[in-house]
DNA sequence: TAGTGGTCTAGACCACGGG
DNA sequence: CCGTGGTCTAGACCACTAT
Protein backbone atom coordinates (compact mmCIF):
# COMPACT_ATOMS: atom_id res chain seq x y z
CA UNK A 1 0.00 0.00 0.00
CA UNK A 2 2.62 2.39 1.71
CA UNK A 3 5.31 3.60 -1.16
CA UNK A 4 7.91 1.22 -1.22
CA UNK A 5 10.78 3.93 -0.89
CA UNK A 6 11.06 4.75 3.09
CA UNK A 7 11.11 8.44 3.38
CA UNK A 8 13.30 9.54 5.95
CA UNK A 9 12.05 10.35 9.54
CA UNK A 10 12.40 13.86 8.93
CA UNK A 11 10.53 14.26 6.06
CA UNK A 12 7.91 12.02 7.14
CA UNK A 13 7.31 14.30 10.54
CA UNK A 14 7.11 17.35 8.43
CA UNK A 15 4.50 15.87 5.86
CA UNK A 16 2.69 15.01 8.74
CA UNK A 17 2.70 18.04 9.90
CA UNK A 18 2.01 19.58 6.52
CA UNK A 19 -0.79 17.59 5.79
CA UNK A 20 -2.65 18.34 9.24
CA UNK A 21 -1.97 22.42 7.78
CA UNK A 22 -3.03 22.26 4.56
CA UNK A 23 -6.00 20.09 5.11
CA UNK A 24 -7.07 22.85 7.64
CA UNK A 25 -6.84 20.21 10.40
CA UNK A 26 -4.52 23.28 12.41
CA UNK A 27 -5.53 26.51 11.86
CA UNK A 28 -3.32 29.40 11.12
CA UNK A 29 -2.18 30.36 14.62
CA UNK A 30 -2.73 27.25 16.31
CA UNK A 31 -0.29 25.96 18.29
CA UNK A 32 2.13 23.03 17.29
CA UNK A 33 3.40 20.39 19.70
CA UNK A 34 6.69 21.31 21.26
CA UNK A 35 10.07 19.13 20.26
CA UNK A 36 9.92 17.43 23.25
CA UNK A 37 6.37 16.04 22.31
CA UNK A 38 7.55 15.09 18.77
CA UNK A 39 10.64 13.36 19.69
CA UNK A 40 8.12 11.04 21.89
CA UNK A 41 5.62 10.77 19.49
CA UNK A 42 8.40 9.61 16.77
CA UNK A 43 10.55 8.27 19.25
CA UNK A 44 13.90 9.90 17.81
CA UNK A 45 16.09 12.48 19.22
CA UNK A 46 15.37 15.83 18.72
CA UNK A 47 18.16 17.04 16.56
CA UNK A 48 15.63 15.54 13.78
CA UNK A 49 11.92 17.02 14.80
CA UNK A 50 14.25 19.90 14.45
CA UNK A 51 14.97 19.41 11.60
CA UNK A 52 11.54 18.79 10.20
CA UNK A 53 10.47 21.94 11.88
CA UNK A 54 12.67 24.08 10.43
CA UNK A 55 11.99 22.88 7.03
CA UNK A 56 8.37 23.98 7.73
CA UNK A 57 9.81 27.22 8.82
CA UNK A 58 11.80 27.90 5.50
CA UNK A 59 8.97 27.21 3.85
CA UNK A 60 6.48 29.69 5.78
CA UNK A 61 3.88 26.91 7.08
CA UNK A 62 5.13 27.54 10.54
CA UNK A 63 6.52 30.21 12.83
CA UNK A 64 8.51 29.58 16.14
CA UNK A 65 8.88 31.92 18.92
CA UNK A 66 11.12 30.90 22.16
CA UNK A 67 9.71 29.83 24.90
CA UNK A 68 6.44 30.17 23.41
CA UNK A 69 6.48 26.96 21.22
CA UNK A 70 5.41 26.43 17.10
CA UNK A 71 2.60 28.00 15.71
CA UNK A 72 0.95 27.27 12.39
CA UNK A 73 1.33 30.56 10.29
CA UNK A 74 -1.08 33.13 8.73
CA UNK A 75 -0.72 32.24 4.76
CA UNK A 76 0.44 35.46 2.53
CA UNK A 77 -0.91 35.14 -1.04
CA UNK A 78 1.93 37.94 -1.21
CA UNK A 79 4.43 36.12 -2.95
CA UNK A 80 4.08 33.91 -5.63
CA UNK A 81 6.47 32.07 -8.19
CA UNK A 82 6.21 32.91 -11.78
CA UNK A 83 7.30 30.50 -14.01
CA UNK A 84 8.27 30.61 -17.91
CA UNK A 85 9.62 33.67 -18.27
CA UNK A 86 12.68 32.25 -20.24
CA UNK A 87 11.01 31.45 -23.64
CA UNK A 88 13.08 28.86 -25.08
CA UNK A 89 12.16 26.71 -21.77
CA UNK A 90 8.72 27.89 -22.73
CA UNK A 91 8.74 26.49 -26.28
CA UNK A 92 10.57 23.60 -24.75
CA UNK A 93 7.57 22.30 -22.85
CA UNK A 94 5.11 23.18 -25.75
CA UNK A 95 7.06 21.04 -27.96
CA UNK A 96 7.69 23.44 -30.48
CA UNK A 97 10.21 24.93 -32.56
CA UNK A 98 12.52 27.98 -31.39
CA UNK A 99 14.35 30.43 -32.45
CA UNK A 100 15.76 34.06 -32.05
CA UNK A 101 15.75 36.22 -34.89
CA UNK A 102 17.87 39.46 -34.35
CA UNK A 103 16.58 42.41 -35.72
CA UNK A 104 19.35 45.28 -34.60
CA UNK A 105 22.55 45.33 -32.78
CA UNK A 106 24.43 48.53 -32.04
CA UNK A 107 27.09 49.53 -29.67
CA UNK A 108 26.70 52.94 -28.28
CA UNK A 109 26.98 54.89 -24.81
CA UNK A 110 23.80 55.49 -23.15
CA UNK A 111 22.43 58.89 -23.25
CA UNK A 112 21.02 60.75 -20.32
CA UNK A 113 16.98 59.97 -21.18
CA UNK A 114 18.31 55.72 -21.81
CA UNK A 115 20.25 55.82 -18.25
CA UNK A 116 17.69 57.47 -16.70
CA UNK A 117 14.57 55.34 -17.77
CA UNK A 118 17.19 52.32 -16.63
CA UNK A 119 17.87 53.69 -13.00
CA UNK A 120 21.49 53.84 -14.36
CA UNK A 121 24.19 56.27 -14.68
CA UNK A 122 24.69 57.95 -17.64
CA UNK A 123 27.88 57.67 -20.37
CA UNK A 124 27.87 54.09 -19.94
CA UNK A 125 29.29 52.06 -22.56
CA UNK A 126 26.45 49.23 -23.97
CA UNK A 127 25.16 46.71 -26.30
CA UNK A 128 21.53 47.58 -27.72
CA UNK A 129 20.12 44.41 -28.61
CA UNK A 130 16.49 43.86 -30.46
CA UNK A 131 14.75 40.92 -32.14
CA UNK A 132 12.05 38.42 -31.83
CA UNK A 133 11.76 35.38 -30.01
CA UNK A 134 9.70 33.28 -32.46
CA UNK A 135 8.23 29.89 -31.59
CA UNK A 136 6.27 27.49 -33.84
CA UNK A 137 7.33 30.01 -36.70
CA UNK A 138 5.16 32.93 -34.99
CA UNK A 139 6.63 35.61 -33.44
CA UNK A 140 5.59 35.37 -29.48
CA UNK A 141 7.53 38.35 -28.10
CA UNK A 142 9.48 41.56 -29.50
CA UNK A 143 13.01 42.33 -26.95
CA UNK A 144 14.88 44.99 -26.76
CA UNK A 145 18.07 45.03 -24.62
CA UNK A 146 20.75 46.44 -23.12
CA UNK A 147 24.35 45.20 -22.27
CA UNK A 148 26.46 46.93 -20.46
CA UNK A 149 30.01 46.74 -21.74
CA UNK A 150 31.76 47.48 -18.77
CA UNK A 151 30.16 44.35 -16.81
CA UNK A 152 30.05 41.83 -19.77
CA UNK A 153 33.31 43.16 -22.19
CA UNK A 154 32.50 39.92 -23.78
CA UNK A 155 29.61 40.82 -25.27
CA UNK A 156 31.28 43.19 -27.78
CA UNK A 157 32.28 40.01 -29.74
CA UNK A 158 28.54 38.27 -29.71
CA UNK A 159 26.72 39.11 -32.43
CA UNK A 160 23.41 37.81 -31.27
CA UNK A 161 22.57 37.25 -34.49
CA UNK A 162 20.60 33.94 -33.96
CA UNK A 163 21.34 33.09 -30.27
CA UNK A 164 19.52 35.22 -27.61
CA UNK A 165 20.93 37.30 -25.72
CA UNK A 166 19.44 35.99 -22.71
CA UNK A 167 20.90 32.71 -23.20
CA UNK A 168 24.13 33.55 -23.93
CA UNK A 169 24.53 35.47 -20.63
CA UNK A 170 23.30 33.17 -18.73
CA UNK A 171 26.08 31.13 -19.99
CA UNK A 172 28.44 33.77 -19.55
CA UNK A 173 27.49 35.42 -16.72
CA UNK A 174 27.97 33.06 -13.74
CA UNK A 175 25.15 34.13 -11.07
CA UNK A 176 22.70 37.04 -10.92
CA UNK A 177 20.20 38.75 -8.82
CA UNK A 178 17.43 39.84 -11.00
CA UNK A 179 14.43 42.55 -10.63
CA UNK A 180 11.07 41.74 -13.00
CA UNK A 181 8.24 44.26 -13.77
CA UNK A 182 5.37 43.10 -15.43
CA UNK A 183 2.87 46.16 -17.01
CA UNK A 184 1.01 46.24 -20.17
CA UNK A 185 0.79 48.00 -22.72
CA UNK A 186 -1.00 49.07 -26.47
CA UNK A 187 1.18 47.05 -28.70
CA UNK A 188 1.82 50.56 -31.01
CA UNK A 189 2.37 50.50 -34.98
CA UNK A 190 5.99 49.46 -35.20
CA UNK A 191 5.75 46.16 -32.42
CA UNK A 192 2.53 45.73 -33.87
CA UNK A 193 3.81 45.04 -37.46
CA UNK A 194 6.85 42.94 -35.88
CA UNK A 195 4.53 40.55 -33.87
CA UNK A 196 2.18 40.59 -36.80
CA UNK A 197 -0.98 41.40 -34.53
CA UNK A 198 -2.92 44.90 -34.58
CA UNK A 199 -1.47 48.20 -33.12
CA UNK A 200 -4.22 48.29 -30.14
CA UNK A 201 -3.89 44.60 -29.42
CA UNK A 202 -3.43 44.69 -25.62
CA UNK A 203 0.23 43.28 -24.28
CA UNK A 204 2.06 42.32 -21.53
CA UNK A 205 5.01 44.18 -21.09
CA UNK A 206 8.24 42.18 -18.82
CA UNK A 207 11.18 44.58 -17.81
CA UNK A 208 14.16 42.67 -15.95
CA UNK A 209 17.26 44.29 -15.07
CA UNK A 210 19.76 41.82 -14.07
CA UNK A 211 23.06 41.98 -11.64
CA UNK A 212 25.73 40.59 -11.22
CA UNK A 213 27.66 41.37 -7.50
CA UNK A 214 26.28 44.88 -7.21
CA UNK A 215 26.66 46.12 -10.65
CA UNK A 216 24.00 45.83 -13.79
CA UNK A 217 24.05 43.76 -16.33
CA UNK A 218 21.34 43.94 -18.54
CA UNK A 219 17.90 45.22 -18.91
CA UNK A 220 15.38 44.20 -21.13
CA UNK A 221 12.01 44.69 -22.49
CA UNK A 222 9.88 41.98 -23.52
CA UNK A 223 6.73 42.70 -25.38
CA UNK A 224 4.43 39.56 -25.82
CA UNK A 225 0.88 39.94 -27.33
CA UNK A 226 -1.94 39.42 -24.73
CA UNK A 227 -3.48 36.79 -26.67
CA UNK A 228 0.06 34.55 -27.30
CA UNK A 229 1.09 34.41 -24.17
CA UNK A 230 0.52 34.86 -20.32
CA UNK A 231 2.18 34.35 -17.05
CA UNK A 232 1.54 31.60 -15.17
CA UNK A 233 2.24 30.75 -11.33
CA UNK A 234 1.71 28.70 -8.82
CA UNK A 235 1.90 29.08 -5.02
CA UNK A 236 1.76 25.62 -3.13
CA UNK A 237 3.01 26.34 0.45
CA UNK A 238 5.69 24.00 0.66
CA UNK A 239 4.94 21.42 -1.71
CA UNK A 240 8.39 21.70 -3.34
CA UNK A 241 12.08 21.84 -1.99
CA UNK B 1 35.00 45.30 13.50
CA UNK B 2 32.64 42.47 12.76
CA UNK B 3 29.11 42.57 13.55
CA UNK B 4 28.66 41.96 17.11
CA UNK B 5 25.87 39.77 16.47
CA UNK B 6 27.34 36.45 16.06
CA UNK B 7 25.77 34.31 13.48
CA UNK B 8 25.39 30.99 13.70
CA UNK B 9 28.53 29.03 12.16
CA UNK B 10 26.42 27.09 10.02
CA UNK B 11 24.78 30.04 8.10
CA UNK B 12 28.44 31.48 8.04
CA UNK B 13 29.75 28.83 6.27
CA UNK B 14 26.63 28.81 3.84
CA UNK B 15 27.46 32.69 3.61
CA UNK B 16 30.63 32.33 2.41
CA UNK B 17 29.66 29.47 -0.36
CA UNK B 18 27.07 32.26 -1.50
CA UNK B 19 29.53 34.96 -1.54
CA UNK B 20 31.57 33.19 -3.71
CA UNK B 21 29.13 31.97 -6.20
CA UNK B 22 26.88 35.14 -6.40
CA UNK B 23 30.12 37.30 -7.29
CA UNK B 24 31.47 34.38 -9.70
CA UNK B 25 34.49 33.24 -7.72
CA UNK B 26 32.49 30.05 -8.44
CA UNK B 27 31.15 29.30 -11.89
CA UNK B 28 28.14 27.21 -12.74
CA UNK B 29 29.39 23.24 -12.50
CA UNK B 30 32.22 24.13 -10.44
CA UNK B 31 32.92 21.77 -7.11
CA UNK B 32 33.30 22.42 -4.16
CA UNK B 33 35.02 21.09 -1.46
CA UNK B 34 33.43 17.77 0.37
CA UNK B 35 32.29 18.21 3.68
CA UNK B 36 35.07 16.41 5.01
CA UNK B 37 36.89 19.24 3.87
CA UNK B 38 34.86 21.89 5.03
CA UNK B 39 34.82 20.44 8.69
CA UNK B 40 38.10 20.46 8.86
CA UNK B 41 38.55 24.19 7.22
CA UNK B 42 35.98 25.66 9.63
CA UNK B 43 37.06 23.08 12.44
CA UNK B 44 33.34 21.91 13.37
CA UNK B 45 31.08 18.64 12.97
CA UNK B 46 30.05 17.12 9.73
CA UNK B 47 26.74 18.00 10.84
CA UNK B 48 27.26 21.39 10.91
CA UNK B 49 28.50 21.27 7.40
CA UNK B 50 25.76 19.62 6.17
CA UNK B 51 23.38 22.12 7.55
CA UNK B 52 24.88 24.83 5.69
CA UNK B 53 25.12 22.57 2.52
CA UNK B 54 21.83 21.50 2.46
CA UNK B 55 20.40 25.36 2.95
CA UNK B 56 22.00 26.03 -0.28
CA UNK B 57 20.49 23.04 -2.12
CA UNK B 58 16.90 24.02 -0.72
CA UNK B 59 17.60 27.84 -2.46
CA UNK B 60 18.80 25.91 -5.96
CA UNK B 61 22.54 27.78 -5.55
CA UNK B 62 24.26 24.14 -4.99
CA UNK B 63 23.27 20.37 -6.97
CA UNK B 64 24.66 17.46 -4.79
CA UNK B 65 25.49 13.73 -5.87
CA UNK B 66 26.62 11.03 -3.96
CA UNK B 67 30.13 9.78 -4.23
CA UNK B 68 30.75 13.04 -7.40
CA UNK B 69 30.19 15.76 -4.15
CA UNK B 70 28.49 18.89 -4.42
CA UNK B 71 28.36 21.74 -7.67
CA UNK B 72 27.40 24.93 -8.05
CA UNK B 73 23.98 25.19 -9.90
CA UNK B 74 23.12 26.34 -13.08
CA UNK B 75 21.10 29.11 -13.02
CA UNK B 76 17.82 29.49 -13.99
CA UNK B 77 15.88 32.88 -14.55
CA UNK B 78 12.68 30.60 -14.52
CA UNK B 79 11.10 31.27 -11.37
CA UNK B 80 10.86 34.64 -9.92
CA UNK B 81 8.80 35.43 -6.68
CA UNK B 82 6.28 38.44 -7.50
CA UNK B 83 5.23 39.84 -4.65
CA UNK B 84 2.53 42.17 -3.66
CA UNK B 85 -0.34 41.11 -5.43
CA UNK B 86 -1.97 41.72 -2.20
CA UNK B 87 -3.67 45.06 -2.63
CA UNK B 88 -4.21 46.31 1.18
CA UNK B 89 -0.34 45.02 2.11
CA UNK B 90 0.66 47.07 -1.40
CA UNK B 91 -1.38 50.17 -0.18
CA UNK B 92 0.16 49.94 3.66
CA UNK B 93 3.27 50.07 2.30
CA UNK B 94 2.50 53.01 -0.01
CA UNK B 95 1.41 54.45 3.13
CA UNK B 96 -2.09 55.10 1.65
CA UNK B 97 -5.59 54.78 3.32
CA UNK B 98 -7.33 51.14 1.70
CA UNK B 99 -10.73 50.58 1.23
CA UNK B 100 -13.16 48.25 -0.53
CA UNK B 101 -15.92 49.04 -2.21
CA UNK B 102 -18.82 46.26 -3.07
CA UNK B 103 -20.34 46.98 -6.25
CA UNK B 104 -22.69 43.48 -5.65
CA UNK B 105 -22.96 40.62 -4.54
CA UNK B 106 -25.23 37.48 -5.98
CA UNK B 107 -25.97 33.63 -4.92
CA UNK B 108 -26.50 32.28 -7.89
CA UNK B 109 -25.65 28.40 -9.41
CA UNK B 110 -22.72 28.14 -11.51
CA UNK B 111 -24.32 27.72 -15.80
CA UNK B 112 -22.15 25.64 -17.93
CA UNK B 113 -20.33 28.58 -19.44
CA UNK B 114 -19.15 29.96 -16.45
CA UNK B 115 -18.32 26.90 -14.86
CA UNK B 116 -16.29 25.96 -18.27
CA UNK B 117 -14.09 29.30 -18.08
CA UNK B 118 -12.84 28.55 -14.77
CA UNK B 119 -12.87 24.74 -15.14
CA UNK B 120 -14.94 23.64 -12.59
CA UNK B 121 -17.98 21.13 -13.11
CA UNK B 122 -21.52 22.93 -13.56
CA UNK B 123 -24.13 23.74 -10.95
CA UNK B 124 -22.10 24.44 -8.21
CA UNK B 125 -23.26 27.42 -5.87
CA UNK B 126 -21.42 30.07 -5.62
CA UNK B 127 -21.40 33.81 -4.15
CA UNK B 128 -20.51 36.12 -7.05
CA UNK B 129 -18.69 39.77 -5.90
CA UNK B 130 -17.47 42.61 -7.50
CA UNK B 131 -16.13 45.28 -5.96
CA UNK B 132 -13.49 48.16 -6.32
CA UNK B 133 -9.92 48.25 -4.74
CA UNK B 134 -9.50 52.18 -3.48
CA UNK B 135 -6.10 53.21 -2.42
CA UNK B 136 -5.59 56.83 -1.36
CA UNK B 137 -9.22 58.02 -2.88
CA UNK B 138 -8.23 56.19 -6.47
CA UNK B 139 -9.84 52.69 -7.62
CA UNK B 140 -6.79 50.56 -8.28
CA UNK B 141 -8.54 47.38 -9.49
CA UNK B 142 -12.01 46.11 -10.38
CA UNK B 143 -11.98 42.93 -9.14
CA UNK B 144 -14.88 39.85 -10.10
CA UNK B 145 -14.96 36.64 -7.57
CA UNK B 146 -16.51 33.40 -7.25
CA UNK B 147 -16.73 32.03 -4.12
CA UNK B 148 -17.72 28.42 -4.29
CA UNK B 149 -20.36 27.50 -1.04
CA UNK B 150 -20.20 23.76 -1.05
CA UNK B 151 -16.20 24.52 -0.10
CA UNK B 152 -16.85 27.62 2.36
CA UNK B 153 -20.32 27.65 3.33
CA UNK B 154 -19.78 30.16 5.65
CA UNK B 155 -19.47 32.82 3.13
CA UNK B 156 -23.38 32.86 3.21
CA UNK B 157 -23.31 35.22 5.85
CA UNK B 158 -20.60 36.91 4.88
CA UNK B 159 -21.57 40.34 3.19
CA UNK B 160 -18.38 41.97 1.83
CA UNK B 161 -20.19 45.55 2.12
CA UNK B 162 -16.57 46.89 3.10
CA UNK B 163 -14.13 44.30 4.04
CA UNK B 164 -12.58 42.62 0.65
CA UNK B 165 -13.58 38.75 0.40
CA UNK B 166 -9.59 38.13 -0.13
CA UNK B 167 -9.21 39.50 3.29
CA UNK B 168 -12.39 37.63 5.05
CA UNK B 169 -11.28 34.41 3.01
CA UNK B 170 -7.43 34.00 4.10
CA UNK B 171 -8.78 34.76 7.86
CA UNK B 172 -12.14 31.90 6.91
CA UNK B 173 -10.01 29.52 4.77
CA UNK B 174 -6.70 27.45 6.84
CA UNK B 175 -4.43 27.24 4.07
CA UNK B 176 -4.36 27.18 0.63
CA UNK B 177 -2.82 26.32 -3.12
CA UNK B 178 -3.20 28.87 -5.81
CA UNK B 179 -2.88 29.30 -9.20
CA UNK B 180 -2.22 32.70 -10.91
CA UNK B 181 -2.05 33.95 -14.53
CA UNK B 182 -1.06 37.06 -15.37
CA UNK B 183 -2.54 38.54 -18.62
CA UNK B 184 -3.45 41.82 -20.74
CA UNK B 185 -6.58 43.53 -22.10
CA UNK B 186 -7.73 46.58 -22.80
CA UNK B 187 -10.47 48.38 -19.75
CA UNK B 188 -13.63 48.30 -22.01
CA UNK B 189 -16.42 50.53 -21.55
CA UNK B 190 -17.94 49.37 -17.94
CA UNK B 191 -14.72 48.92 -16.08
CA UNK B 192 -13.37 52.35 -17.79
CA UNK B 193 -16.23 54.07 -16.04
CA UNK B 194 -15.37 52.29 -12.75
CA UNK B 195 -11.42 52.85 -12.93
CA UNK B 196 -12.19 56.34 -13.74
CA UNK B 197 -10.27 55.40 -17.27
CA UNK B 198 -10.02 54.81 -21.19
CA UNK B 199 -12.09 52.22 -22.34
CA UNK B 200 -8.91 51.79 -24.61
CA UNK B 201 -6.69 51.96 -21.43
CA UNK B 202 -4.24 48.99 -21.55
CA UNK B 203 -4.62 46.69 -18.43
CA UNK B 204 -3.28 44.28 -16.52
CA UNK B 205 -5.38 40.80 -15.29
CA UNK B 206 -4.99 38.74 -12.81
CA UNK B 207 -7.00 35.57 -12.54
CA UNK B 208 -6.58 33.54 -9.53
CA UNK B 209 -7.61 30.21 -8.36
CA UNK B 210 -7.53 29.30 -5.13
CA UNK B 211 -7.85 25.89 -3.71
CA UNK B 212 -8.01 24.10 -0.21
CA UNK B 213 -7.33 20.15 0.18
CA UNK B 214 -8.58 19.68 -3.82
CA UNK B 215 -11.27 21.50 -4.03
CA UNK B 216 -11.39 24.88 -5.53
CA UNK B 217 -12.24 27.70 -2.54
CA UNK B 218 -12.73 30.57 -5.54
CA UNK B 219 -11.99 32.33 -8.89
CA UNK B 220 -10.80 35.93 -8.82
CA UNK B 221 -10.15 38.36 -11.74
CA UNK B 222 -8.62 41.61 -10.77
CA UNK B 223 -8.07 44.53 -13.62
CA UNK B 224 -5.38 46.90 -12.88
CA UNK B 225 -4.99 50.08 -15.03
CA UNK B 226 -1.62 49.61 -16.53
CA UNK B 227 -0.38 53.27 -15.74
CA UNK B 228 -1.68 52.82 -11.98
CA UNK B 229 -0.07 49.37 -10.79
CA UNK B 230 2.55 46.61 -11.95
CA UNK B 231 3.79 43.34 -10.31
CA UNK B 232 7.41 43.50 -8.99
CA UNK B 233 9.46 40.96 -8.36
CA UNK B 234 12.72 39.89 -7.50
CA UNK B 235 14.86 37.15 -7.98
CA UNK B 236 18.03 36.82 -5.87
CA UNK B 237 19.48 33.28 -5.54
CA UNK B 238 19.16 32.26 -1.98
CA UNK B 239 19.23 35.79 -0.05
CA UNK B 240 16.27 35.08 1.80
CA UNK B 241 15.16 32.21 4.18
C1' DT C 1 13.26 32.39 36.15
C1' DA C 2 12.23 28.54 33.76
C1' DG C 3 10.89 26.59 29.44
C1' DT C 4 11.61 26.71 24.62
C1' DG C 5 13.93 26.70 20.42
C1' DG C 6 18.85 27.37 18.22
C1' DT C 7 22.88 25.41 17.74
C1' DC C 8 26.60 22.17 17.98
C1' DT C 9 29.18 17.75 18.82
C1' DA C 10 31.40 13.25 17.93
C1' DG C 11 30.28 9.69 16.88
C1' DA C 12 27.40 6.00 13.79
C1' DC C 13 25.14 3.27 9.94
C1' DC C 14 23.47 3.16 5.39
C1' DA C 15 22.26 3.90 0.31
C1' DC C 16 23.83 5.37 -3.62
C1' DG C 17 26.63 5.57 -7.58
C1' DG C 18 31.23 6.68 -9.80
C1' DG C 19 35.50 4.25 -10.88
C1' DC D 1 34.50 -1.53 -4.39
C1' DC D 2 34.48 2.36 -1.35
C1' DG D 3 34.04 7.42 -0.98
C1' DT D 4 30.34 10.55 -0.65
C1' DG D 5 26.35 12.48 1.04
C1' DG D 6 21.87 11.33 3.85
C1' DT D 7 20.36 10.43 7.99
C1' DC D 8 20.17 9.77 12.87
C1' DT D 9 21.57 9.75 17.90
C1' DA D 10 22.09 11.20 22.76
C1' DG D 11 23.78 14.10 24.69
C1' DA D 12 25.19 19.44 25.63
C1' DC D 13 25.27 24.63 26.21
C1' DC D 14 23.27 28.92 25.17
C1' DA D 15 19.95 32.86 23.86
C1' DC D 16 15.80 34.43 24.04
C1' DT D 17 11.42 35.52 26.03
C1' DA D 18 6.96 34.73 28.09
C1' DT D 19 5.42 34.64 32.54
Amino acid sequence: MKPHKAKALHAQIREDIETRIVTGQLMPGDQLPFEVELMQQYGCARMTVNKAMSGLVADGLVVRRKKAGSFVAHPKLEQNVMETMDIPEYARRLGKSYRFRRLSRTEEFLDNAAAKEMGVRPRREVVRVTGLHIIGGQPLAHEARVIFLDAVPEARDALFESEAPGKWLLDHVPWSSAENEISATLAGPEIAELLDTQPDAPCLVLLRSTWRDGVQVTFVRQTFPADRYRFKGRFTPGSDR
